[in-house]
RNA sequence: GGGGGCAUAGCUCAGCUGGUUAGAGCGCAUGCUUCACAUGCAUGAGGUCACAGGUUCGAGUCCUGUUGUCCCCACCA
């Protein structure tokens, strides 16, 4: 056998732990129908991804579930794959062929398609491989990617269900424009943020008269492309200008004075320029009134041709020129200081350009409301439930999906133009003329928005639209796990996509998590440069105590702080138990281990079966519950308190002794709570489980097969355990007499004991003495019997007396237990309070009540016994 | 403007559907070279659970309001 090194050294077994599981097919997926399958869709990582943190709580959380499950017997599924992020890795092949000096439009759209997939190819793979460092048990042999050929059948489907029933549907409508990116966004892809700006009040001259009306606009260049001004039509101050024509300055066109609700009469001076090809607002306003839409940006955020002798120039050398030119013709009124929210594009940060622009959009509110619905019904539900309300509040706000992207990386809108008869073609197969005229045909330039096959997800990797046996077999997926960040992105998306494709749910329950933050809670970010890389904190604290410090403390949907502390901390747990399984086998040695059953089992034994039992349970329910931070702590505390701080010391004297049946009952014992802790421990730490599970002379098999622990009620040992509770009690309490007189550890005391548990403590006696640090216990009927100089304690067993000789001063004594009498004191009388409240007696329920009469005769005995003990220092 | 979170020990945070004396980790204090572990052991100090009302036999927990703080969405040109 090998032999355990003295300390937890992850570096040494990791890697060697995974491919051990990988040799064996362990994560891989199997259809059978005895069990009952568990579904996990992984959030599929950017292709152009780093591991951050982010990821790593993520998949561990999921990681967690997902062992728990498998070892519970389910045939688990938990899908990995990539997504194409069409923007984030257009946008980085860009960029690579700037460094080249070649832009994607000299290359074309083919050799483009190649390299992209070349790239793909060499970098793609990086965040696969960071997900096996951090342990994830997921099928790697379905490793799916959205632009694989199953993905993509199951996006021209969805596409072609969707235009069918002409929920998808093409049109000029204001979308916002990246103008680095060169493509239109989704709402949900334009990040606002606070900018410093400016407020300049122009005036725009009334035609064939002396009279202006002043305006306030944050973007001067806009104004190239005015065809109205707006006041409110209740506005008496200009309500002799509605229906007058003013002359726009630097252009010269004719636009109308008109009055609509939308303006607000106390913003600004109350008339506002109308540009409905840049604005939302005015768009809406320029449909009211029939105003001409004239749109005076390029794609690339330039001065288009309507600009006149502006065309060509940048957006904001436009701006400047305006400014400067609306002053020098005496048309600027003043110029203020303004903070304003502006839009900037999710990927590259670029200012966002609200512009109309004709693209593809789904019809967002048939879609909607079953989504609403099945989260109303409960037929999915949110934990932490909160994020229901946050779902719900997207959802009945949300509108139309602008899903048409202006780039080459992604699922190619299904969509072909006749250039003969002008028909718009839309199909399953890829059509070779127009099936109306014969003309020939035209694809649509762009593609779709990545998150249009992210929303498939759940189901496309699962071969829909056929009707494959994974998909019968393992849909609708049973837990989702992502950031509250991304429900708008992708959960939703999801839901009102698996409803209307598969209709089902594509998912039972949404767990929800927060966001991993720095040391002083910020966000952790690019920019910031704050990030943490996870794999460097695997290199220094292996894996586990990475993952173990990702969810300790955590409550669900909220927040966390990353700090190296609590990985320190985690760390440090899992030394414990390596070297705890060290100590075992160290006394396991050459020695047969015997089963559980049929051992004569001590009080002791008991007392930590009783205890595993507990925690069995309790971890379990958490686990159900996705109370995975409750878990792991009640886990930590059971593995380090009750197991190796107390039953390892406890089973010393026995390991050590002479009694051959006691030693190998003890050995047993150790042998079996060691085994289960480590399977309760395996979803959180799989690593080191799995590597001392092989040392282990009791088990067989791999811990991540391994059946999870089941709670026994017939090792529950109830009340033998409260009963050893007063072991524990009492050698704390003899602990902290020595200590409070500063009576040296090594120093062995005499213990006397006015108490009834003879038999508990007979059975006990070694390791009582052992761990209080004393050389004999005699049970005595009055305190007298321990002689002159003693400090005493009441303790459950009763009161102990341990005679310290020059050590006792008898002023210290006095004071403590007169302070110790006046807490006592309190407590009776909170009881009393309690119990002679006939409405508490009443409706209280009875174990209540009793449980507060029997804390007070209880109480009332420890005061009559401190009473005497301080008469008898009198 | 709409929605949501948070406020508990010096720090970071747990506390499930209300029910013993409110917990953990870190930090702090004191003492330990006990043959698994100093990545450790023992003992201890430290909390008017933000504030004000209310419901209840009983509130850290539920309700209302206040204050502070953070986030998301919308957005007044």
């Amino acid at each position: 056998m090998k032999e355990m090194q003295t300390t937890y050294n992850p570096k040494e077994f990791e890697d060697a732990v995974y491919a051990l599981w990988m040799e064996n097919d362990c994560f891989k997926a199997k259809i059978d129908p005895e069990k009952i399958p568990f579904t996990v869709m992984m959030p599929p990582p950017n292709i152009t991804g780093q591991l951050h943190m982010g990821h790593a709580m993520d998949e561990t959380m999921q990681d967690i579930v997902v062992r728990f499950k498998r070892m519970q017997g389910y045939s688990v599924l938990w899908q990995p794959g990539t997504d194409h992020a069409s923007l984030a890795t257009e946008h980085k092949i860009v960029e690579a062929l700037r460094e080249e000096g070649v832009t994607k439009e000299e290359l074309g759209r083919e050799e483009f398609l190649r390299r992209a997939y070349l790239w793909k190819e060499r970098y793609g793979g990086k965040i696969v491989e960071q997900l096996k460092k951090l342990g994830s048990s997921c099928d790697w042999s379905r490793l799916a990617f959205t632009m694989d050929e199953t993905c993509s059948r199951a996006v021209r489907e969805a596409f072609f269900q969707l235009y069918e029933k002409g929920l998808i549907y093409r049109g000029s409508r204001i979308i916002n424009w990246c103008p680095d990116c060169k493509t239109a966004l989704s709402d949900e892809e334009v990040a606002y943020s606070e900018d410093r700006g400016h407020f300049w009040y122009f005036r725009y001259p009334v035609k064939d008269s002396d009279a202006f009306v002043t305006i306030a606009t944050t973007r001067p260049e806009t104004m190239l492309g005015d065809t109205a001004v707006a006041v409110n039509p209740a506005d008496k101050r200009y309500a002799h200008l509605v229906g007058k024509t003013l002359v726009l300055p630097l252009v010269g066109r004719e636009i109308p004075v008109v009055a609509d609700d939308y303006v607000d009469m106390e913003f600004g001076t109350g008339a506002v320029k109308i540009t409905p090809a840049h604005d939302p607002n005015d768009f809406e306003v320029g449909m009211r009134h029939g105003l001409p839409l004239i749109r005076i940006l390029n794609d690339d955020g330039t001065i288009n041709e309507q600009g006149g002798a502006y065309a060509g120039l940048d957006r904001y050398e436009a701006r400047k020129r305006i400014v400067a030119a609306m002053e020098e013709q005496g048309l600027l009124a003043k110029t203020e200081a303004h903070t304003h929210n502006v839009g900037h594009c999710h990927r590259c940060n670029a200012t966002v350009e609200p512009l109309v622009s004709k693209q593809w959009f789904v019809k967002m509110a048939p879609l909607a409301k079953p989504a609403i619905d099945a989260v109303m019904k409960n037929k999915t539900k949110f934990t932490p439930d909160r994020f229901a309300k946050i779902y719900y509040n997207w959802l009945e706000n949300i509108r139309d999906w602008c899903i048409s992207r202006q780039l080459w990386w992604g699922h190619r809108i299904p969509v072909w133009y006749c250039e003969k008869c002008g028909a718009e073609i839309c199909a399953r197969e890829d059509p070779d003329v127009c099936p109306k005229c014969g003309g020939a045909l035209r694809q649509d330039e762009d593609c779709l928005d990545t998150w249009f096959s992210s929303a498939l997800w759940p189901f496309s990797t699962l071969g829909w639209p056929e009707a494959t046996e994974e998909f019968k077999y393992f849909y609708p997926t049973d837990v989702l796990v992502t950031g509250y960040d991304i429900i708008p992105f992708w959960v939703m998306r999801m839901m009102f996509s698996g409803l209307r494709y598969t209709g089902k749910v594509p998912f039972r329950d949404v767990l929800i998590h927060g966001l991993v933050r720095d040391e002083q809670g910020r966000k952790m970010s690019k920019s910031l440069g704050n990030g943490i890389d996870p794999l460097e904190v695997i290199d220094r604290y292996g894996a586990d105590s990475l993952r173990l410090s990702l969810v300790t403390g955590v409550a669900p949907g909220n927040d966390t702080r990353f700090t190296e502390a609590k990985v320190e901390a985690s760390r440090n747990f899992l030394n414990k138990i390596w070297n705890a399984a060290r100590f075992v086998l160290m006394n396991a040695k050459g020695e047969k281990v015997p089963p559980i059953t049929g051992l004569k089992l001590q009080p002791a034994d008991r007392w930590i079966i009783s205890r595993l039992m507990t925690t069995i349970r309790e971890v379990t329910l958490s686990l159900q519950k996705y109370d995975l931070g409750i878990a792991a702590d009640k886990l930590i505390d059971f593995a380090w308190n009750d197991f190796c701080d107390w039953y390892i010391e406890l089973s010393k004297p026995a390991l050590y002794g002479a009694d051959a049946e006691r030693k190998r009952t003890t050995l047993g014992v150790l042998c079996f709570v060691l085994a289960d802790t480590l399977k309760l421990l395996h979803p959180f730490a799989p690593f080191v489980t799995e590597e001392i599970y092989g040392y282990l002379p009791n088990t067989e098999g791999l811990i991540i097969s391994a059946d999870y622990p089941r709670y026994n009620t017939k090792l529950s040992y109830r009340e033998e355990a409260k009963a050893f509770e007063g072991v524990i009690d009492l050698i704390k309490a003899v602990r902290a007499i020595k200590v409070s007189v500063n009576c040296p550890p090594s120093k062995k005391v005499h213990i006397y004991l006015l108490g009834e548990a003879k038999r508990l403590v007979s059975v006990n006696k070694s390791s009582i003495l052992r761990l209080a640090g004393a050389s004999e216990i005699e049970f005595v009927e009055s305190g007298a019997e321990a002689g002159e100089k003693t400090v005493s304690r009441v303790c459950e067993m009763g009161q102990l007396f341990v005679p310290l000789g020059e050590l006792v001063n008898l002023e210290e004594e006095r004071a403590r237990l007169e302070k110790e009498l006046v807490r006592v004191t309190g407590e009776i009388a909170r009881a009393d309070g309690k119990l002679s409240n006939n409405n508490f007696c009443a409706k209280a329920p009875k174990k209540l009540v009793d449980d507060e009469r029997a804390k007070r005769e209880k109480y009332l005995d420890m005061k009559l016994k401190i009473e005497e003990q301080l008469k008898a220092l009198q």
